[in-house]
DNA sequence: TATTGTTATACTCTATAACTATA
DNA sequence: TATAGTTATAGAGTATAACAATA
């Protein structure tokens, strides 16, 4: 095969230009996030078998213990109506129960279960190494530079 | 209404813990590209009935006039069979036109109609507004500091 | 009256597989 | 045989509207 040919991950489409979007920070998030995503997937998701939004979402309940779905919604910007399939997973999984909230009988208090805290724990390292894997590119300081950058952008 | 119960987007669920990923590159990675898909909801789709997917076609195809659809679609990093549907409505919007690819009768060139060049060029005037003031936070230095960095993470 | 969780429904984005017409 | 564009279909993820139970 003639090196003009080969196709890997890393030099797929070397010739697109970008005008002025080269330029644009919206532009360069998007590509990054889905770049982050992707890696998520290769590496915590084959070996863990969760998602980026189930992480998210019981790292808030672990770190939220007791919230309503409610404000699990408001938490993730998400409608109510949209929380109610990725809690009944995460129960499904075992990691987090429905527990009857003691003041408001319309109201569920999620928590997450022994299992899930095991779980969590080891979930974590995998998003961690994941994480620092994903931006090896980048030094400690660089990346810390670049998580304080984005914090600003949404306040 | 009392303070208490104020609910803006800037302080939406102030209260919510996020644990470890408060240190998750990935974490802060999705939440600011969501917020620029917001904010370019709010107003360049609003004004000019666009999309940042469909911005993001228009542009590469008005940088690399004649590619085909295969090409796009790899620039793209989409399946070719998702760039059907995309392509149509550039075309319905008289943007752009398959034209007949003078070398291979499978495939089409596609590039910008002049109505579509005249449009981009408002539009990208939009879109350039728009990304300036989502990241009014950061002085232009540090807007390029930030794009340097993500262009790092995936290449 | 308002809110919580739920369901039904729909819309967007994307992928896979199979088809056609070319190469 | 392989490739370009297309179609049918399916799966996430999300939203809106309406409902029952409860506040």
């Amino acid at each position: 095969m003639k090196l003009a040919q080969m196709k890997t991950v890393e030099d797929a489409a070397p010739g697109v230009a970008h005008g002025c979007m080269d330029d644009e920070l919206g532009f360069h998030l998007r590509r990054s996030q889905v770049a982050a995503f992707k890696h998520f997937g290769q590496t915590v998701t084959a070996a863990e078998g969760i998602t980026p939004g189930l992480y998210g979402m019981l790292q808030v309940i672990a770190n939220n213990s007791g919230l309503t779905q409610s404000a699990l919604a408001e938490a993730m910007d998400v409608d109510r109506s949209s929380i109610v399939k990725v809690v009944n997973q995460l129960e499904d999984k075992r990691l987090i129960v429905r527990d009857a909230s003691p003041t408001d009988r319309r109201s569920y208090c999620l928590r997450l279960t022994s299992f899930g805290r095991n779980e969590l724990a080891r979930i974590e390292q995998a998003v961690t190494a994941q994480d620092r894997e994903f931006s090896k590119a980048l030094s400690e300081a660089e990346r810390h530079t670049l998580i304080g950058l984005l914090k600003r952008l949404y306040k």
